[in-house]
DNA sequence: GCAAAAGTGTTATTGGTACACCCATGC
DNA sequence: GCATGGGTGTACCAATAACACTTTTGC
């Protein structure tokens, strides 16, 4: 092969799925079971089928393991260097997918974004942009996705802290997000705590 | 070919470039000289070699039409269409590439945003996603890529107007720009021009 | 002196920031 | 009654929005 050669290849898409759990933003990995990179973790994904857009391709893999339909995900980088994957030229379309942390008791591959353990490929770099890009997107539209319906308005401040690592001012959050008519009143209250219960919001859009 | 063929494709990159002239926000479109959509207008691209990552091939794509090196370039979105090459399976990387008007004087296969030809393939569906990134990411580090060193304000607030399809009234402007810091005031003034010249400003960051 | 675009200030409103204490519940 | 997190109001400052007339130049 030359360097002019206009070399055809694999097309993947890599998931960098999150859900926030236990006061930290995490992310899924998996085992791998061959070389190369045996034993080390990498992210969720596989390669584009004849008749699949990107899209498609990440819907089939999030069902197989999720188990659900309805994720929210989003493209956002393509992952071209030559030799990111040892075997073959593949190129990776990367997407993040977020999860709320109710219904996936039973994945228990989540790990800390603060303390990844080593990835195959160039599954670091994917995330770091993953994060990034999370960050400098975030809007309501994020954060809901992490919600479960109901919620306490303190448990939304721990979402929006973690993305943006910033810390907010507690009373001045409240107010800027019932003014800005992004949730509102439930009348339903927490349960079974052993603190005064806080009220529940939901999503008004 | 079965559905869970995993095909190999041909990888493309698409350049969106834009520029500003005339008051009014101009892409680059070559004519296609060949089928499929012969004589439609197609935006600049090209596959990429086997040795070079999508950006390699954007900088020596750009470096061919435009004769220059240092141009802003960035990734918005991969197209992944089973069927948008009637040929072969090709997906395409889509980058938005922004120029200076000055010094393209060779180039006059400019057309107006908002008023485009037919165009080849799925590169319609491309445009209107690059110019909608570019709204959603106007920032001070973009507009100065449409601008040269030295510019009249109200040529500055031409391009947001552009970009970000609102007006800005011009005092608040003015005032906006001078005490956010983004850009201070020269020396010079405009020539040349048969009304009052303006002063002159450069980019402070 | 006319056409064309440049340049300028004040006021009102809105949104953001800073800050400390009491409240409701379970154990 | 103590530990735990929930919930609240005010004052100040900064940013934004609305608004109309004068200035400088070339012709």
């Amino acid at each position: 092969m030359t360097e002019k050669d206009y070399e055809k290849a694999r097309i993947a898409v890599d998931a960098v799925i999150f859900t926030v759990q236990d006061k930290s933003l995490k992310v899924l990995l998996h085992a791998r079971e061959k070389e190369p990179f045996k034993d080390k973790k990498e992210l969720p994904g596989g390669l584009i089928r004849g008749n699949e857009t990107a899209e498609d391709t990440l819907k089939r893999k999030l069902q197989e393991i999720i188990g659900q339909q309805d994720i929210f995900f989003q493209q956002f980088f393509s992952f071209t260097e030559p030799s990111r994957d040892p075997r073959e030229r593949t190129i990776s379309i990367g997407f993040i997918a977020l999860v709320n942390s109710e219904n996936i008791g039973h994945i228990n591959e989540w790990y800390a974004f603060g303390s990844l353990p080593e990835l195959a490929f160039d599954h670091k770099k994917i995330i770091s942009r993953a994060k990034h890009y999370l960050k400098e997107n975030v809007s309501s539209l994020i954060v809901k996705q992490f919600m479960p319906k109901q919620f306490p308005l303190n448990k939304l401040q721990e979402i929006y802290e973690l993305i943006e690592e910033i810390k907010y001012d507690n009373r001045n959050f409240r107010k800027k997000m019932i003014t800005s008519g992004i949730v509102e009143e439930t009348p339903d209250i927490e349960k079974n705590v052993s603190h005064r219960p806080a009220k529940l919001y939901s999503f008004k859009i």
